[in-house]
RNA sequence: GCCCCCAUGGUCUAGCGGCCGAGGACGCCACCCUUUCAAGGUGGAGAUCGCGGGUUCGAAUCCCGCUGGGGGUACCA
């Protein structure tokens, strides 16, 4: 058994009953990388069977999903296809039909006990510390017995015919050969009441149909295999290649990541700031390791090194402290700052710092140029616009006290800053290592450390204590406003040490 | 309860019989750099490779049992 194939067809099938989480995004990922690294094809195939959990909303949240983190697909919704129609509820004819074909050949049956009754027995099969499952109640209707319950208006469901004994077993790809006891199987329903199919029937048929080589899925589905597999032998066809990805933990490791944990949605992650670079490249490394040392990894790197086999079968936690440090280091390290700024300014648009960015503009290059000094500091892209705020608009107001530096007099800290705008007023802030040559040399002049200088200054052309070098902080801000911003922190300094003189 | 899967530092992992007195990353601590905050650099703490049996000259690596964790047990996927 291999992985890589000829003629590689994969499918990545949600169902739209909420936002796509990480988890089902990191089954997406490998499969589409394994898809692309065979030059394969990729489908999107929506499995909506189940009427009473049904989102409409949800489907275009999962493609949206998927087309943010870069995942495009070759046949599926949207693209259309070959093997379509790639809604599941658009092919009720074919699973009737194949339906049909088990019951004509006696590997499944109709069912006509009701939900009530179904529930309890499961009630009673828990007291009595039984196993829960069907009793196969209906396994052995005569005809006469199936047509009085027709005749009373009850509508069956369609159950596989599991055999009584024996074992079923089959391969994974990342664990090898799985066996199961079929004496512990459940005859499980195929078709619903409501001529839906359940998933068991819907998966087969339709991986089937769509030419699906590699059956990629999380393993929360391994207890099912073995139906599907009595399935694909039912109907006579050849198995396909069968690969369970591990499943996500929470943070804490108590259970699977689910959709309940809010922020493991694709889009919390988009909304919150991360990049998709960055998302893509984490998602990639649960659960999968190039090599001992290598981790960052474009899309394009994984479509090249990603390897099926090298996926490890043990759960892993979700760990939203390394995907942090994976975001910011993408900020700081891999995005091109022109690339960091133009996603930082919807960003500025929608919180009205600025009107509009035209490309090639002055308020362009600006927010580029302060983008690239404040993205060290930058862990989430929703920082951008409160970390540039003051390259664009004036500070709002600030404690005085923050101008006077520890150990320093308010007095010293407004002679130095007077001092200070003086020599900008002469030399301006362009050049500079002229500028910093000249406050380094006023420092000494008026008795000051540099920092007793430099601080005053920075909150004064900020209106914070934490800014990137004062320096390249000046020119970006440019002396007209330096010089401005300066004035009126002198100002507020003036009011404070004639108060103290009282 | 029953069935199934998994098991290397707190977390993600490298390791696929000798190169491991276990490597990398996140996190944590210290130091360096330094005009602030970061970023960066260097170093450090942290794993009897879950436990117990085997197999072998030799096991983190193979086998069995146990324990622990996870998944499943619907006319949900």
């Amino acid at each position: 058994m291999t992985s890589s194939t000829d003629n590689v067809r994969v499918r990545f099938a949600p169902s739209p009953t909420g936002d796509l989480h990480v988890g089902g995004v990191r089954t997406a990922l490998f499969t589409y990388l394994f898809a692309r690294q065979n030059e394969g094809t990729f489908i999107l195939r929506i499995e909506d069977t189940d009427q009473a959990r049904y989102d409409e909303s949800s489907i275009t949240s999962i493609t949206e999903s998927l087309r943010w983190i870069g995942l495009d697909w070759d046949e599926g919704p949207d693209v259309g296809g070959p093997a379509g129609p790639y809604f599941q509820s658009q092919r009720l004819d074919l699973y009737r039909k194949y339906v049909d074909k088990l019951l004509a050949e006696d590997y499944a049956y109709e069912c006509y006990c009701s939900p009530e009754r179904l529930a309890q027995l499961r009630e009673e099969q828990r007291k009595a510390g039984r196993p829960p499952g069907y009793d196969r109640h209906c396994r052995n209707l005569t005809d006469e017995q199936r047509q009085e319950y027709r005749d009373q208006g009850i509508k069956p469901v369609v159950r596989l015919k599991v055999p009584l004994d024996g074992t079923t077993s089959g391969m994974d790809l990342l664990r090898g050969p799985i066996s199961f006891e079929n004496g512990k199987l459940e005859d499980a329903v195929l078709l619903k009441s409501d001529g839906y199919p359940t998933y068991h029937l819907a998966v087969v048929v339709d991986d089937k149909e769509m030419g699906i080589t590699h059956v990629t899925r999380g393993e929360e589905w391994i207890p099912s295999m073995p139906l599907h597999l009595i399935l694909w032998d039912a109907f006579g066809w050849d198995r396909p290649v069968f690969v369970h990805m591990p499943v996500i933990l929470k943070p804490d490791g108590k259970g699977k990541l689910s959709k309940r944990d809010g922020a493991a949605s694709m889009l919390a992650l988009r909304d919150e700031g991360y990049l998709h670079e960055a998302v893509l490249n984490y998602l990639a490394m649960v659960g999968w390791a190039y090599d001992d040392h290598t981790e960052i990894f474009s899309k394009e790197d994984l479509i090249e090194k990603f390897s099926l086999e090298r996926v490890s079968p043990s759960p892993a936690r979700f760990n939203y402290e390394k995907l942090e440090w994976m975001n910011q280091h993408y900020i700081n390290h891999i995005i091109p700052v022109e690339d960091l700024a133009s996603r930082v300014v919807p960003l500025l648009v929608e919180q009205g710092l600025v009107d509009e960015v035209p490309p090639g503009s002055d308020t362009e290059k600006l927010v580029t140029e302060a983008v690239g000094l404040i993205k060290d500091k930058m862990k989430f892209l929703t920082e951008g616009p409160d970390l540039i705020s003051y390259f664009l608009t004036e500070p709002p107001d600030y404690d005085t006290s923050l101008l006077v530096p520890r150990k320093t007099e308010p007095a010293e800290a407004l002679r130095g800053l007077e001092a200070a705008r003086d020599v900008i007023s002469e030399i301006g802030v362009d050049d500079e290592e002229e500028v910093e040559k000249r406050l380094r040399a006023l420092a000494e002049e008026v008795g000051l450390k540099v920092g007793q200088l430099f601080m005053p200054i920075r909150v004064a052309v900020t209106g914070r204590t934490a800014s990137p070098g004062l320096f390249e902080t000046l020119r970006v801000v440019n002396k007209e406003r330096s010089i401005a911003r300066m004035n009126r922190a002198i100002e507020k300094l003036k009011s404070e040490v004639s108060v103290a003189a009282d």
